[in-house]
DNA sequence: TTGAAAGCGCTAACAC
DNA sequence: GTGTTAGCGCTTTCAA
């Protein structure tokens, strides 16, 4: 049942089998300084011989220098996190730095706790979703003294650099398409927001808009957990008892905005006509609905992309000029729950 | 525009600034041995007032011990992944260990590179979805001397251990309640499936079941890439121009076949009755869907967890006794589209 | 083009 | 309870 642990293979390993000294096998290995063909070759078969597996731990100590570039995300379920990943993922795979991924759970003191654990490492760089962190989790990413990235929003003061869409501006297009489109009556539904911040801002924006237009929410809902689809309908049909009078309902994200539609057309009611629909994110999944929901493109891989550019241009030139703040502009898509003015 | 990079503090300064040795110090930080409570406090202190995070490449070094796990998976946009990985997550969390994610694009090549540069950071143990591997990777595996944890497929020889449903008894078990069902023109739905060996399985089951009941496919489709719902819409609808005969479908995964649903549901189409529907994996959408689909739990969250508690029990007691291949049992549910005996 | 020596920051093992 | 010594497996630097 025990699997004999033989002892990891090291450069002597390969050093004595191929009758080269450890640095020349260790200039092989990197592709650095010259090496003669000869001596290359008789060191590459006898690695490969052996299955040697270079000491990436032993190397960054010695070089000082690790290809380790921290994610900081609040969630895996939340399909834009992934999406933000693929982008930074695209850029990072030429460069030969790699991602390693925290999650958060929208904790502060878990955030804490992986942005320690990361560091520990000595990364060459961090990324970190949102621009609101702890005074101890922002203490520790201004000592690192590496390229910090924040991303996903830019409302805030970065530590180093941003990267992402202004939420609050977000919002506030939203309210204004929503008025031209002549709609009065709005309720919104969202996730709990003590500890999203994006999505607060999001709601923050809407309303002030919606303010100057001199309209209140009519009504409002949250939730937590659960199948967001779901949700979408059970909070639809609970709002919509509450408040008949309703003429639109903004979801601060597409799932529950999906679950939403899917009710409304279950209850045969005319989507823009009798009620408008607009959600937020612009994900895939929408494509396949049997009317497309109005949404706002929240630019997750190119956010990805920007944010590991940046890192990968200040880790080969520290002293690189960057744009410290990128400001991304969200795409509305009007799908086909938003009354046209 | 440049960020100063400071030196990055050592033991050797927590140990001058508190006056105590470098020994104690570690000892303090990692609560190793017994240190009294006075120096014990003043070593936190210090640490606490400069910023000191430990550098683990030191540590892991010099110990010849890494806290990490390796998680080898081939998407993160699939949603199956992330969940698996809440339940790896959901075990290390109390154990000190760290999941490290790398993401092979269901490529073998990228397999290979994937697994040799965890394995170049000497982690604890690996995860590894699939039980297929290139003959590079599993000597790579084979070789390394931790425990290997191979996931959610159990058909097939496992380098070390095996967590999973077998995807063939899957195919075949939904093949029988079709067959009982009474349905008798079937068509399948899916990806491209070189690379997917999962999906492969369940194919071969399906059709390998159905057989013995004296029944063939009648047609198939298969798709890679894009909005799975809106494929899901797509094939469905093609298919059913080709063979408008067709009684049953059958898709190999549940966002397609959420897809082919609204679309028949669209058309008027009575499912279960005219046609019956069943998919596979279980996932959380499909709460929302104005009818509940036919599917298989492929047991995402356990198969996760059971694997980290191998790695875990495997890396506090390398001789532990553990059971080798852990067969877990997907439930069918049969929701409103498959008609029931 | 190759090799030898020194040391990266920490911990195991042993002394006191 | 605390300190000292000797590496961990590599790479840097310098010499040949």
């Amino acid at each position: 049942m025990t699997r004999q642990a033989p002892r990891p293979l090291t450069l002597r390993d390969v050093s004595e089998a191929s009758g080269v000294s450890e640095m020349t096998v260790s200039r092989v290995l990197r592709n650095r300084g010259d090496v003669s063909k000869a001596t290359r070759e008789k060191v590459l078969l006898a690695a490969k011989q052996l299955g040697y597996v270079p000491n990436k731990i032993a190397g960054a100590l010695a070089s000082q220098r690790v290809n380790l570039v921290g994610v900081v995300i609040p969630s895996l379920s939340n399909m834009v996190f992934p999406e933000v990943l693929s982008g930074i993922n695209q850029v990072l795979e030429d460069t030969g730095l790699q991602p390693v991924v925290g999650v958060t759970d929208y904790l502060p003191e878990k955030e804490e706790k992986v942005i320690y654990e990361m560091l520990s490492w000595r990364p060459s760089g961090l990324i970190v979703a949102g621009i609101e962190h702890s005074d101890a989790s922002r203490a520790m990413l201004v000592a690192a003294g590496i390229p910090i990235v924040e991303i996903m929003d830019i409302d805030g003061t970065p530590v180093d650099c941003a990267v992402g869409i202004s939420h609050r501006r977000a919002g506030r297009m939203m309210a204004q398409e929503i008025l031209k489109a002549g709609y009065r009556r709005i309720g919104f539904m969202g996730t709990k927001m003590p500890l999203d911040h994006r999505a607060r801002k999001r709601f923050e924006g809407l309303t002030e808009a919606l303010a100057k237009g001199g309209i209140e929410i009519a009504d409002q809902e949250f939730y937590s957990g659960g199948s967001a689809l779901a949700k979408g309908r059970e909070m639809t049909d609970a709002m919509l008892q509450r408040s008949p009078d309703l003429d639109f309902l903004y979801y601060s994200n597409d799932m529950i905005g999906a679950g939403g539609l899917l009710y409304l057309l279950d209850r045969g009611v005319k989507v823009p006509e009798q009620i408008g629909l607009a959600a937020f994110n612009g994900v895939e999944l929408l494509q396949g609905l049997p009317q497309k929901l109005a949404t706002m493109d929240s630019c997750r891989l190119e956010v990805g992309r920007t944010a590991a550019e940046i890192v990968a241009a200040r880790v080969a030139d520290p002293a690189a000029m960057v744009q410290r703040v990128v400001e991304l502009t969200p795409k509305i898509s009007f799908g086909e729950t938003l009354r046209r003015s």
